[in-house]
DNA sequence: CCCGGAAAAAAACAGTCGATCGTATTTTGC
DNA sequence: GCAAAATACGATCGACTGTTTTTTTCCGGG
């Protein structure tokens, strides 16, 4: 036998991406082997050197690839220049756990992967991730100079905030108990009290907070 | 040739363990081989089999340990019962950070390695760490029903503080800009910022909605 | 209808993997 | 100083690894 009836290389190569995609974020690009990849897919394991020259390729094509997506589609989000810091980032964090939950897998890969990466490679990811929080780091210094965000350093709020946000897919399930609308609004919440930072360092002595009223909700997010 | 002159039982012990854990912080338990790790503490490979039955029997060992002293150390620093829940909050976050920052490669196994457990010794990991959970989340739940806390939801925001903070030991480095004590007092600051919660109704109503729907409250209700 | 290139099979390569075993030597307890 | 236990060597196993090469078949455009 050869080549199979109604075999298609686009077709191929997509199903490749996303069994890759999946066998690494379930046990990680060391422990898959290509015969498993190959069998996922449904072709012999010599075949997949038609569509990439060795493994580390083909991880790196991953990740790249989804981290050329995620910079433009924050762009996008990003878009309209304008906006307070507030606003700003409220559309930063909504945007990053909206990605976040609609692509579990592909956005654990290039967190946890990044070790599996050749020093070459690692270096042009790493560049792009410090891309990525320099967006939010600006937003964070804008927020300081306006006065409307208090943060004792803005490097480690974004590492803080990053973190906490990407934290989402390794815990996030469709179909678990909050939806994802409802996910995005919660780490809005927290992400905007973080940012405003009622409690300095120095506070930590200082006798409780005042009164406050209850709420139930974070954001009504009424349609006003 | 045959025992070594000098050999001695647990010193070897001790220096694979201390091997195994820079090994496998660093490339991966998957990627990690025995001859590597045997290499490193100047052995034979099949040396190593006097001190574990198999690589998984090891890799499974590490965690364990490094879990139980993480919980009597937390217990140690929780021991005092009294205090409200802010204090009760801050000691926990600054053991958490203060623990982290010190055995940064460790800790990171603990977090990135689950996937390499077999079924049995992952589900007995995962219930340590959701006994770990559950102690902050008992003090969040404190702080919430004492009216210091605002929080929308005491499981996010468990998940969302362990985040943000476990993420410290995926940068910390010693010698960097910050010191250990500037870290941890940093990173209190931005976790009590959050529990106290003072804003997000009107943050997020005051930014007007352009492109994303924001509408839809935020909780579909418990549904299991 | 037919042909050139695309796609996959199939087989093989040289290494490496975790694991086992018998053996030799040293350490330790008495 | 002697026997028993501990410790490490060194060779080896079969299975599996990523990768290459050759061959066969199918697809699409003329």
């Amino acid at each position: 036998m050869a080549r199979t009836a109604g075999s298609s290389g686009p077709r191929t190569e997509e199903a490749i991406r996303s069994a890759g995609l999946a066998l690494i974020a379930t046990h990680g690009y060391a422990a898959m082997s290509l015969r498993q990849l190959a069998a996922e897919v449904g072709i012999q394991q010599g075949s997949l050197y038609n569509y990439f020259r060795n493994k580390q390729e083909f991880l790196f094509d991953l990740i790249r690839t989804h981290m050329q997506d995620l910079h433009a589609a924050l762009d996008a989000a990003l878009a309209p220049e304008g906006g307070d810091p507030v606003e700003r980032l409220t559309r930063f964090v909504e945007f990053h756990v909206a990605y976040h939950v609609e692509r579990p897998q592909q956005v654990f890969i290039c967190y946890s992967e990044l070790r599996s990466l050749e020093p070459d490679n690692l270096a042009a990811v790493v560049a792009m991730r410090r891309d990525y929080e320099r967006k939010l780091s600006d937003i964070l210094d804008a927020g300081r100079a306006a006065g409307v965000f208090r943060l004792d350093d803005v490097r480690m709020a974004t590492l803080a905030i990053l973190a906490m946000l990407s934290g989402i897919c390794t815990w996030y399930k469709p179909g678990g108990r909050l939806a994802k609308d409802a996910v995005r609004e919660i780490f809005l919440g927290m992400v905007l009290a973080l940012a405003r930072g009622e409690v300095p360092a120095e506070a930590v002595e200082a006798a409780p907070p005042p009164a406050l009223s209850r709420r139930n909700g974070v954001a009504r997010a009424g349609a006003a």
